[in-house]
DNA sequence: TGGCCTTAGTTAAACGGTTACATACCAACC
DNA sequence: GGTTGGTATGTAACCGTTTAACTAAGGCCA
């Protein structure tokens, strides 16, 4: 069976040419009259020939292919960062590998490992956790999105938002329409997104600079054992019954965010007035909840326009330009924030 | 630059073997003294070497790899079936190409296109439209999941639920709890899923066989101009506003049922008495809702590994021995048809 | 001693492209 | 007529791996 696809050489034995021409024809390279032209397109045509791409990434040390590993594809943040690199790659001629590494240091490892012997042209790494635990053989070029490990790699860009200046933001929004008593809702998963949890720190550094005092107890981390939605109303609840209180919370993630919401209204809590609620990622799960939730933009678009730019400028061998490119966020207020 | 990687050939030279020894070494093949695979396996380890995948490929006409097409990533149902099934080909030594055709006829083709020129081994079709428009050059096997057009491939096998009997039991599941005006509704990037709208069907049979009238008023299709959920809130508004009632609603897809269920409370209506609402996929969707949706658990899980079981029996060159694989459902019941 | 088997290893072809270099032809120019 | 130059094409090496076919040496046995 498996009757062998046709070959260059099977079009250049029926054209009566050499492969030579054939490979010239088919890349529009070097010359060659009309009539041969016409006559080996007909032929490939009619074989039904299609490029053998192991023989070619072979011949030319370069498969077209991109490595594209991110922690969590269900999460609409990073389903949304990776389609679009996707798209822009593919239009650039690149296939990508789409890899979901579940934030298991392993796992990445064993992707890269695999991936790197397919050849992968180019690496983007986006979100997850630090990278000291990798180390790549060769000097592949590497751009990271939403996340700041080094790698220590020769060809190295970083694309993200100013995450401190994020939760600063978002804290701020909220003590600017009265609240006073602000919470931190997070777990793990987003947490551990950047390295240095550096999301967490604009809300420290905000409560630092206004004077306001810090309450351990309104610092609400979950170990992420199960779906963020759920874990998030679970600390609101077990924060509450342990008689704290406020007014106001900072929810590192729509998904938390809605967490937050729901057990809120669940005790009959009137969110966006009693209590003030601003998510992060502006995705669906902020858009669907009644009240709808305030949260911040962070322009997957353009950190994904970004980066696929980096990335190819690596790929044609330019030099780095710019190591770190920070993409502007925005804080968008909805119903609960608003109170309408 | 861009140092040649450390080849077979580089680590012959080191050993004072040959590259075919080199190779046997590596690949447990061949017979060879301990003494010399130790040499082999330090200098391999020390030069750092990593197969090349290309060469390897052209060599043994053979990349394993597989190509994964899937109409929405962003669907839990889908990115669910994807990660199981990906996980399992990459168990068997195997690499995926995900990749997202948004329900893109052309999309999909250049999809196939070019991932039969990178020499994919096997294709996985899960969801989305018809495939009359693709046509394959190569006899690869390809397995259909959740979805039933054919392709008149030579090795093709298909994976999924028995559709109308889906519909026939959210149908059958609302009826007995009382609901006698039982509308549908759907937006066409679900309907569309099976190509002979076979999720429908098992709505009509079930009126048709139990007497019911059926009302086409309450046949509610959305032409999925936004995301689903919004839509179907938007269908369900029209309805009511036009004078049309209902106290039962099976929603193709637990989006499409949050939708609905969102736009009832928002007039009030007390959802899992007034009306009984039904969704399907049992997705995240179902869970976080309040009222909790019931819905099907369609069991990704077993279609995933049936269809790589399948895949991989092909791959191994055995004959097709069911063509057609029909994965058991389960009507899972919550808050909106209990009425608690 | 010769024949045969086993083990350890080598040689070289093959996979399907690309491409540097060689060649052949023709026209134009001085 | 010889030189120059362009165009069209062919030849063959090369990319890194696997593998069929082969060699060489040692052991065993009649």
């Amino acid at each position: 069976m498996a009757k062998r696809t046709v070959s260059i050489y099977d079009i250049a034995k029926l054209a009566g040419v050499s492969t030579a021409t054939v490979s010239n024809v088919l890349n529009n390279k070097g010359s060659y009259s009309e009539k041969t032209r016409d006559l080996v397109m007909r032929i490939a045509r009619e074989q039904g020939y299609v490029a053998n791409f192991a023989a070619k990434s072979l011949r030319e040390a370069s498969t077209k292919s991109i490595a594209l590993l991110t922690p969590d594809v269900s999460n609409d943040f990073f389903s949304t960062l990776v389609l679009k690199v996707e798209g822009l790659l593919r239009a650039a001629g690149y296939t990508s590998y789409i890899c979901n590494t579940a934030n298991d240091d392993e796992r990445e490892a064993e992707y890269l490992r695999s991936l790197i012997s397919k050849q992968v042209d180019g690496i983007v790494l986006i979100g997850g956790l630090t990278r000291e635990h990798i180390q790549l053989p060769t000097d592949v070029p590497v751009v990271h999105i939403d996340h700041t490990g080094a790698l220590g790699m020769s060809r190295e860009v970083y694309v993200g938002n100013d995450m401190p200046k994020v939760s600063y933001d978002m804290t701020a929004t909220l003590h600017e329409r009265g609240c006073e008593r602000i919470a931190l809702v997070s777990v793990s998963a987003s947490l551990y997104r950047t390295s240095e949890h550096d999301q967490a720190a604009g809300y420290y550094g905000y409560l630092d600079e206004q004077g306001i005092r810090l309450d351990k107890n309104l610092v609400l981390e979950g170990p992420h054992r199960q779906t963020s939605l759920i874990e998030a109303g679970q600390l609101v609840d077990e924060c509450l019954d342990a008689g704290y209180s406020f007014d106001g919370v900072v929810a590192l993630g729509d998904r938390v965010a809605l967490g937050v919401v729901n057990a809120l209204k669940a005790r009959g809590v009137d969110v966006g007035r009693d209590v003030r609620v601003i998510g992060m990622d502006d995705s669906i799960y902020s858009r669907v909840s009644t009240p709808a939730i305030s949260t911040v933009r962070r322009n997957t678009g353009e950190m994904a326009e970004q980066a696929v730019q980096a990335l190819l400028a690596m790929l044609r061998g330019e030099p780095v330009e710019q190591e770190r490119i920070v993409v502007p966020h925005e804080v968008i207020e909805r119903a609960t924030t608003l109170g309408i």
